[in-house]
DNA sequence: GCGGAGCGCCGGAACGTTCCGGCACTGGTC
DNA sequence: GACCAGTGCCGGAACGTTCCGGCGCTCCGC
């Protein structure tokens, strides 16, 4: 309060040394006898010394704090909530700030005198602020590839997007279905467009017809319900809606709760309980209801061929429907019945970046490292009897 | 890509001045001719000279950069994704950058040379890092009020939370409702507090029984769902819920579906749609069930003692219930039905911090200035039929 | 006893900016 | 014609740190 802040000159007049000393004694740079370097300490510490950044940073020409750009239309996610806060704790332990870049971006050109590194988190082409970033002068770890023209060369961590569609695949034709469907991303992020390939691919290599139906980036709820609709509509044999966008898997299940569709795997015996006291979430809920509905099979999805003939013709209404989420949150884990969804694990993943960015940046690896981040598969009741009743 | 950096020596040796004019030229501030002033405009944009902010830091004694925290409970909530969002866009306006704390916010005491201010969004007093923020020594601004043992004088920009319970109790009385109860959300934040004041106040101020219940900050749909099923196993008479945690109305709703009541009002005489086709979500659902329910006033208060005694033993179950929440967001917007909430509109709060943040940093008004946020109630089906009906 | 190696510490010199005092010059006033 | 106010620009001095070269001292080997 009374003198305005303590700087290296004060701590250095206090224990009797130069200013040279009390930073090399500080830094644990330079060479200082041990006994030098705890006195430092001590009077450093009973001042109440902290190093002005500003100058520091100035000296060192590093601004000791990186830059994260989320997708602008992330607003709504919680996954990338999860991904910011992972990554900042990363970030914290190697010492660096996060600033949180805007949307917009506006500031590219000057980004680089104020960070010494950037995360750009699922880039998309149609982001302008993007090539700004990429090209800004400092190193760059991408979340997920960027798939626009390339700036200079930057690292990524990336998932195995292809594989965690293709395991929810396998898993609901393991668990009876014949005929999934896939509500895929719109846009150009990496992971929108492998999951889109991916519906194509699975199904030529497997010959099983797959449809595919293409949803907003960030689907509501409202829209997954509408797409689900349609499509069960003009194809009712679809038997599994796999449903890419974060938080959109409870439209899929009003869909299919009002097309009479029950969720999950019929010959799962799960004695319907009647609200057994406190709790979990139970599981009843799903419920036929038997209408027959005009069951005429369109032609369906835009990638999808006519389909796989026949046999499918009518009588399926009211057929359970398998129901699968690319996106593990708050959402699926929260639903009823609970949905089986792949975890990207948002906060490891963001921790994974800040990691990459932090070694990158201390020259711990080369500036142009690409690293995986695992997902895990989490089977829940929407896909059959969950393999371990939830706990609360 | 050949000199490093150009700095302002080398804007004043290509524009034949000194740096001293360069800089009061690109300030705007000093005596300089206006003539002399683009010239060197027009250099430093030619040679892309960019200020180097850490030495202009050093030399200001202001980083040009404000703290965020939230939460540590937030990285479930959309609601703190956009309140981010609003705060860094309106911080950007001032030139200012953002830095996302991590929830340890163990940067605690050397966080003060790293920002001009600090952003504490819902300050608890179980918040081990808040203290150590709000007297950083530099201006905090709280989104709500701090309850804890205040530190220097900070802004704050705050919310009638007690005006806005009071309107959800008051529409639901309006719409039917004889006995509301209220999930209100623990802890010690001013959001939190001011809700469960007020369900105990309001009850008693219109002698109406309000029964509270506590459940989580962030709870989930799972925890909203088991709280709804015990208080209404508890007391059948309860007509109508007010749960107060983002994101946890789904549970609520569920509860409401197990027990056998129909959500919204009995009297909404709309016509039930069978599925008119495409999009936005019907309203459906709500179908009358009227058995005469036992309308009996008992004694409520926030204890709740053992219930409302006798008289709502039984036949009230199959009675339409009312749904509502305190905080808007995806979960109520995309629910079935859509539940009626109050829009604390968080990106705008955001704007509203931040912007308080920017004047109080450039002596535009008093460091311990609070303004207030409007919110506003968005009326939907969970409390009989919505004014308009909800576009796509 | 003397040269050299190495250890411990020190004194500047940057880093790029802003700000303050001051200098030269112009033009108006008595 | 001398004085004074005002304008336009400049030079240096900070800001607080890190880093580099160097200086004295101790200790060892021959």
């Amino acid at each position: 309060m009374t003198s305005r802040t303590v700087t290296l000159l004060d701590v250095a007049r206090a224990a009797g040394v130069s200013k040279s000393t009390v930073s090399d004694a500080l830094q644990g740079s330079g060479r200082v006898a041990e006994a030098t370097r705890d006195r430092v300490r001590a009077v450093a510490e009973e001042l109440g010394y902290r190093p002005n950044s500003a100058a520091r940073r100035l000296r060192r020409a590093s601004t000791g704090a990186v830059g994260l750009h989320l997708p602008a239309t992330a607003t709504r996610l919680d996954y990338y909530m999860n991904l910011a806060f992972g990554a900042v704790e990363r970030a914290q332990e190697d010492g660096l700030d996060m600033m949180l870049l805007g949307p917009s971006g506006a500031t590219g050109g000057r980004i680089a005198s104020r960070v010494d590194g950037l995360l750009v988190i699922d880039p998309e082409s149609g982001d302008s602020a993007v090539p700004g970033l990429l090209d800004a002068g400092v190193p760059v770890v991408t979340g997920e590839r960027y798939l626009g023209p390339a700036g200079g060369p930057s690292g990524a961590v990336v998932c195995d997007n292809a594989a965690s569609l293709t395991a929810l695949l396998d898993h609901v034709t393991e668990r009876g279905a014949r005929r999934p469907a896939v509500l895929a991303p719109s846009g150009s992020s990496a992971w929108a467009t492998a999951l889109r390939a991916t519906a194509g691919s699975w199904g030529r290599a497997r010959g099983v017809p797959v449809t595919l139906r293409t949803v907003p980036f960030a689907a509501t709820p409202a829209e997954a319900e509408a797409a689900t609709r349609e499509l069960l509509a003009a194809d009712p044999a679809v038997d599994a809606v796999i449903c890419a966008p974060d938080g959109s898997a409870p439209g899929v299940l009003r869909a299919a709760a009002a097309l009479g569709r029950p969720v999950g795997r019929s010959d799962g015996a799960s004695g319907s309980d009647g609200g057994s006291g406190r709790g979990g979430s139970g599981e009843g809920a799903v419920h036929t209801a038997d209408e027959s509905r005009g069951s005429r099979s369109g032609h369906g999805g835009e990638g999808a061929g006519p389909g796989g003939g026949g046999a499918t013709a009518d009588g399926s209404s009211g057929a359970p429907l398998l129901v699968a989420s690319c996106v593990d949150g708050t959402a699926t884990r929260g639903a009823e019945p609970p949905v089986t969804a792949v975890d990207l694990r948002p906060a490891a993943y963001g921790r994974a970046c800040a990691a990459l960015l932090c070694d990158i940046l201390a020259g711990r690896t080369a500036p142009d490292t690409v690293r995986g981040h695992a997902w895990s598969l989490e089977i829940r009741a929407s896909t059959g009897p969950s393999a371990a009743p939830a706990g609360p």
